[in-house]
Parts: C-alpha cells; structure tokens; sequence
DNA sequence: ATATGCATGTCGCAC
DNA sequence: GTGCGACGTGCATAT
C-alpha cells in the first residue's frame, strides 16, 4: 500500500480491508474509484438491477456516484451529486450503499471481488470554457445584427410570451416585426412547430406585419416546406462563426449590452 | 509494476513510460484509467477549453472517453462510442488525443503530471434490468386496461399520425375513440401541448366523439387548466404501480400480447 | 420550489 | 443513413 499524500492505491484487497478504505475515504472526502466484479440495485425515481460483472465505481467529494460498464459513454447506474454513502461487508460482499434525498432514492453496489482500489485528493480549478453554444448564437446576432440581416434592429431577447419564450424579436429595415428563433443544430420539424407557436398569439395581438425566421445552420428533411406551409423564413448561420465574431470582439463588449 | 492478466497498476511514472502503456493499453483495447493533472482541448459540435487541473480519464474499449473533474455527475469533456485514440509526449507533456468521425470531433487530454495508471480486461455481460419506464406504463396498460379505465378496449399503440406517434389508441366502455399519451413524470404543458397536437389531425379525419387522456403520475401547475381548455383530460397513475402489475403478471404474458 | 428550455446531450427504434 | 421521442436525463435560469 503506497501512501503519498495525493493518491493511494490497493491491488487486490480482501474486502474488509477493502471497506476500511472505503469508509476511509468517505470520511476525508476524497476522490474513490473502485474497479471489481460487481451487481447493482438501483431504486428511486424508477428502480433496476444489473447483475454481476466487472465494472468501474467512482464516488466523488461531491456525493455524486457513477458505475461505469466496460463500454458505453453512459454510467449504467449513476447518482447525481448529495449522496451519502456507507460501506460494509456483508453476506460475503462488499457492499457500497449511495442514498440521496429529493428525490429519494439509493444504489447498491455489491462487489464479490476487488480488483483496484484507489483513493485521491484531487485539486482542481481550471477554468472550463465552451463555444459555439446557442447562447453565443444569441449573443452574436444582438452584438452584429447583420449576421442575420442587414438593417436588423434588435428590440428584445428571451421574450417572454403566452406559450413559452421568443428567442429574439426586432424590427427589419422595412420596419416589420420579426420573431426570431434560434438553433444551434440543423433545426427539425419541432423547432418549425415551436416558432410557430410563439408567433401565432403575437400574430393575434398585434396589427402589423409580422415575419417569423427559423435561424440555424440547416434544416432537416422536409421542414422546408412546413415553414413555407406555416408563412416562415428560414436563414442560415453557423454557431462557428458566431462563435468566432464574439471571440473577436472580445467579449467585453457584450457585457456592456446586457 | 504489477503484471496479472486482468489488471496493471503504474503510480507516478514519468511521462514517456505513461505514453508507452497507454498506446499498448489501446492496441489491446483494454480500458484505461489515468489520473493526474492536464489541460483538455475539444473541438467538434462545439469546441472549449479547460485549464490546468486533477482528473480522471477514462477510454473504454469500444473507443469512449470520459474526462471527470473532481466533482459533478457528468464529465467536463467526453467522446461518444468509437474514438480512435493515441498517445504520445510532447513539449515536456504526455498527450492523449481521441478522433471520432461523423460528426468529426477531437479531444485533446495534455498530462502534465501522472499519479495512476491502470489499465484493466474487464468482463461484463450482465443483464440490465429497468422498471417502471414509460414503456413499462404503455404495457402495463395493454395488459391490464383497467388501469386506465374500467370497459377500455386497447386497439393500437405507437401509432404513427401525421404529427408524430400516439401512445396508445382505443375505445372506451361507451364505444367512444381515445387517444391516450402517457408521461412516466409529472406532465408539463409540453405534454399537453403534444397530445393536442397527435388528436387535431384525427378529429379532422374520424367524424366521431373523440376523448385525448393524459396519463402521468400527475400535473404540472397550470396543466390542468390548460387541459380543460384543449377539452382534454387526464388520468392519474404511477409507474411503479405499472412495474408492479408487469411484475405479477411474470412478463411471459406480455410477449404473447406483442 | 416550480417551470421552462438547452445540451458537444446519448440512445434506441422505425422508416 | 435520417427522423423522432424517451431518459432514473442533468443543468442553469427565471419566476
């Protein structure tokens, strides 16, 4: 058994030993993987079982939980950060229990054999940064309107009207109205239907010309013709280069609109 | 360096030794853990950055990888099954890339420090089992219809109309048409929205009474309202109650219904 | 606390 | 392959 201060690491370990560490570990609140042969109860929100097999557990600082299988991108059972967690040999097994409240529910994690058990004080505040978001698709057209149209006038962002929120709405150079919705993946059939949701109680309410423009970097199939069969437009922009425009301006510039 | 056949375990190795195991480790398609201090470029869908800092990193053997920070239940940076991957050291850091096509996207994992390698043949074959699905609530209630309603008569689920698919479809004890949509949640507008949007196309069609049921657990807080207003209704039921039917009704039934 | 919508969503299934 | 919807979705944000 090594035992730097960052990091210790057991191979093997019978499972007495391998629940002292464990229990360990959740005292001092560190970082835990475990890998071994394991099943897992889950019950809360819905309930599952997995049977034996080899997996790899990692419980956090955090309180949050994670049983990876051998594939997957995906956890097959997981719990989101606010668990508390006990470990205890019983019946033969290693047995780690996670509960968390609202909503209440547990996983069990029940392990025959230990391959690694491995413990860490992790540090860790580097900055996470992530472009091309819808967000910065927002940003980009209320910083440079033309990248929609030229002569766009923004009026208001994030419009709250009766069924849910307009994404932009402003006025073109010809001085109609326009309600924009925007998405940051070639846009489906539901986006069609959502923008045309939004516009239909505008429409009613006010007296004026009212244009409603789907923006994204492409469409799907056959939404084409259902925004031409609802009077919509449609204007292609790529998150990259919003991205990009914001990159250049140097963002300062945006916190001063908002 | 331990040398069993399921399991190699490496603490603080320098760089070029780490780059050695992890390319072997990806020849073999073993799974990999690696825990130290990096900084992770990805570039794809979106692209973003993330600082120096201590993490895990994960490549599974179907080509997944998963970069997790000390804390929270998702992974700051990822790649979804089918990643190629390789390592090498570079400017005095041991750097791991992963490449996926469609859609073409790359992470880059830079290591500046390694405390654990570990590199594992894990064996999983498992089942997995989940109750009280959505689905579950769909069968529960072909098998057994007086869940929903005493006198119901199932005739068609998935039923696919213009707008997208009914849940389930089917008559009541007075011989009125019912299009059921099932939410495993507490239903939000959205649901209700939905189902009004699957039962227009068949009003317009079918010249016969015509009743739409919301099925879920219950109702978000002005879904009833908006509910009466479509002249739509809802019934209450859980999903575990569903599970809890299937459950008794030991499953082989439900294959002869399909 | 509830509601609403984005996400590098992922995943599975049907066409 | 594309389309469509569920998910133990998680998550941030606004009310």
């Amino acid at each position: 058994m090594q035992d730097t201060k960052k990091i210790q690491v057991q191979t093997q370990p019978n499972l007495p030993e391998a629940a002292k560490l464990i229990e360990k570990a959740f005292q001092q609140r560190k970082t835990l993987i475990v890998v071994g042969t394991c099943h897992v109860q889950y019950a809360g929100r819905a309930s599952s079982t997995l049977e034996d097999g080899e997996r790899i557990l990692i419980i956090k600082s955090d309180g949050s939980l994670l049983v990876h299988r051998p594939v997957g991108y995906e956890p097959v059972n997981w719990q989101p950060p606010g668990g508390v967690f006990h470990a205890q040999v019983k019946a033969g097994e290693l047995e780690v229990v996670g509960v968390r409240q609202k909503p209440r529910e547990s996983v069990r994690v029940s392990f025959k054999e230990v391959l690694l058990i491995s413990t860490f004080d992790l540090v860790d505040a580097g900055d996470f940064l992530l472009h091309a978001s819808e967000d910065d698709m927002h940003r980009a057209i209320l910083l440079k309107p033309e990248l929609f149209e030229e002569g766009f006038k923004p009026i208001s962002w994030e419009k709250k009207v009766q069924p849910g929120f307009v994404d932009i709405y402003g006025e073109d150079k010809d001085g109609k109205l326009v309600i924009i919705e925007v998405k940051r993946k070639i846009a489906s059939k539901e986006a069609a239907l959502q923008l045309a949701k939004y516009i239909e109680p505008i429409k009613a309410k006010v007296n004026r010309e009212l244009r409603g423009v789907l923006v994204a970097p492409g469409l799907g199939k056959d939404v084409q013709r259902l925004l031409v069969s609802l009077g919509l437009e449609f204007k292609a922009l790529d998150p990259k280069e919003c991205a990009l425009v914001l990159r250049k301006s140097g963002g300062s510039k945006l916190e001063s609109f908002f």
